[in-house]
DNA sequence: CCGTATCCACAACGATACTG
DNA sequence: CAGTATCGTTGTGGATACGG
């Protein structure tokens, strides 16, 4: 990677989309909700549960969470139940995946001897899953082959 | 996504590599001090002053993630200087780019009317870079055609 | 089930002042 | 330049108990 950016300008701390990323999922127990989410839970015990985090943390990070439209709250019921709540994931939240994927994948790989205990596969496929750094023209990138600019304005 | 998975297995919360990985880098500053060695910093007062945060949590931050091996502190010396020091980034610290790169690239999309204020171009085509999922044939891959599985146990 | 209320502990952080 | 010392504030979180 190479510095072409000028660090002294106002968009390092100001625009910067990372630290504004931060803002909104900056604890652990934020992120480790939407882990769950992704695993495929949808219900309040169940995020406490298992992602071992007390009730009114949970009750916390979830609140949060759908008023930053990470997920959203639904009743429904099935057949003769009662009326229930669960939280899903909305675009927006399904969207930070690879986040969490590339976390999960850094760990698997300097944090866990035997590889990290899930495995991400391609539903169609079977092939494993990875995150990658490529640009348009199909080239995997290395974090050395990065030059960082400033984006032009659009419009 | 397909909760293929287990969620009541022991992996959830014991295992976890995206666990682990909030161990080692869980705070905001954590990921500003990570960013700003991204973006080429790395003297103490640059860290401090282009994450925005004050000496005691730089030097509290650097000091950790020295320790995990993501940073190495450094003394060196140009002709005709003082000694200094210098942080940079470890290979295990390199590799968490995907992370940031994911987060960024998150917050540009949905935080920022904009795009965000920073582009990443392969340095060798121009072209912009983006993170990915893929698997190993080659598609890439929507987070609805994920299927998680339990790892196997190697050798 | 799906939470809320209360209380408490400790971590994270900023501000400020100071040192080799 | 590269930090440490001190203080006060807020955030994050666990434990426990309780209510619709």
């Amino acid at each position: 990677m190479t510095g072409a950016l000028d660090p002294r300008g106002a968009w390092a701390a100001d625009r910067c989309t990372i630290a504004k990323a931060l803002d909104v999922v900056s604890t652990r127990s934020a992120f480790l909700i939407l882990r769950e989410a992704f695993y495929g839970t949808t219900r309040f015990d169940d995020f406490a549960a298992r992602a071992r985090i007390s009730e009114p943390v949970a009750a916390a990070r979830l609140r949060e969470l759908v008023q930053e439209g990470l997920l959203e709250r639904e009743d429904y019921r099935e057949p003769r139940q009662r009326t229930r709540q669960r939280y899903r994931l909305t675009a927006k939240g399904a969207d930070l995946f690879p986040a969490l994927a590339a976390l999960m994948q850094w760990g698997d790989r300097w944090l866990d001897n035997r590889g990290g205990p899930v495995e991400l596969r391609h539903r169609d496929c079977g092939e494993p899953v990875a995150v990658e750094l490529r640009c348009a023209a199909g080239h995997v990138i290395g974090t050395n082959e990065l030059d960082l600019a400033r984006r032009p304005r659009r419009r």
